[in-house]
DNA sequence: ACCTATTTATAAGG
DNA sequence: TCCTTATAAATAGGT
């Protein structure tokens, strides 16, 4: 809803990502408010940023409507011994779901796969690898681009001198113009290296290690149950 | 807005309010969705309409998130020894990198790359799509060996039907021959049945297919267990 | 449920 | 984060 559409995808840019976090959280929160004011409803919105901060809402208390939430839940659960080990049981599974969706991806691990996921599977990568060589083609017109324009400044700045050569010294010496030279050409080897001048633009984010399997995150249905069978005391009882 | 500009306040007909519920309730759900979408925040909604009807979103599982909130409703719990949250710190690193991986994969956030990295990334995908191949081959081989051999076993099955029938009753009826039919098309049909194994790769945002996913009261799959220390305290009192 | 005139929400850019 | 503004979306009232 703004000056350009946008399509319902992650944001890639992180400053634009918190950007739209912060507006679209403060404006889900005012609808909500909105629902449960006009039509007496009972609302309890919960968010939590990437970075895992909390915000919430809640048009009674939170407690009240996790307790209703609750109660409208019925099914007997076995009780949950351990609950932060459950937290740590949860994340190792999902770190292992995602090394095998990378094993996958590098081509391991495929047998257990029936023809329709390996399809899919098929298809996932050629849009990546589109992607990837459509990023590179780009990145290599930008660096060619970036490196003619060099060179025609350079030369523009050579010429000149010559001029000013020509015009003050006027057939001095050949020394001169030898060293002209060898100036232009340090300048042009120097504009050699892309590492030093060129790339600088990509930032300095891509430490990390894609090197190791990985997986996508795959939210498991595993995870702990945290049952309660019969009744739930929240809060204040004591 | 609308038609006309309404005031933030209870609707006094119960008709336009139950019709504002519905318009608004599905408004909201689904600007919670976009926003864990875009901003990736994990998202929980709970509504429950004045007549009790509950309603929820979930951008990950609400076991899940109700979890987290509890947690971190806690008291700073932090004692609980110092490595314990340096190795939950550590997997949520590796989680998250590992999500980067995989979003690259798939051809997102590959502005930070380098074109030495771009370059990596697509050999690797090269060399995994060039094993997925290789795999969905084989399993086409080998299913169209099953098949044949099937058809194979049915002919002959059928042929020897056919002599005995025409030993025995010499033109009878056709029944038979159609009961063999049938009992192919069955072989078939399970031919066609995928293995109902893994995949998970990209699982990511799986609410957003059922675009609500709303549970009309009382069924809940969820079951929480919200065990806590200070202000909540689930489970039974007596 | 659908329609559509209006009101809101918000993307992009300081 | 806040402001502005052009535009996309949501939706009130009606059918």
């Amino acid at each position: 809803m703004a000056r350009e559409r946008i399509e319902i995808r992650r944001i890639e840019k992180a400053a634009a990502r918190q950007v739209t976090f912060c507006k679209r959280r403060r404006g889900l929160i005012k609808k909500a408010q909105e629902l449960s004011i006009l039509c007496e409803a009972d609302v309890g919105l919960i968010i939590f940023s990437t970075s895992g901060k909390l915000f919430e809402y809640a048009s009674s208390s939170m407690k009240m409507i996790l307790e209703k939430f609750l109660e409208s839940d019925k099914q007997p659960k076995l009780e949950s011994t351990e609950c932060e080990n459950q937290d740590v049981r949860r994340m190792n599974q999902q770190i292992e779901d995602m090394k095998q969706s990378v094993r996958r991806m590098h081509g391991e691990d495929l047998q257990t796969l029936t023809l329709t996921e390996l399809k899919q599977l098929e298809f996932k990568l050629e849009v990546g690898l589109k992607q990837i060589r459509a990023e590179k083609k780009e990145q290599l017109f930008k660096e060619a681009f970036d490196l003619e324009e060099k060179i025609a400044q350079l030369t523009e700045g050579n010429t000149k001198l010559d001029v000013q050569l020509n015009a003050t010294h006027c057939c001095t010496s050949a020394q001169n113009s030898n060293e002209e030279e060898t100036m232009f050409f340090e300048l042009l080897d120097r504009q050699d290296h892309p590492k030093s001048s060129v790339s600088t633009i990509c930032s300095a984010h891509n430490s990390s290690e894609h090197n190791e399997s990985i997986k996508e995150n795959g939210v498991p249905d595993t995870f702990l149950h945290l049952g309660l069978s019969t009744g739930y005391c929240l809060g204040g009882v004591g």
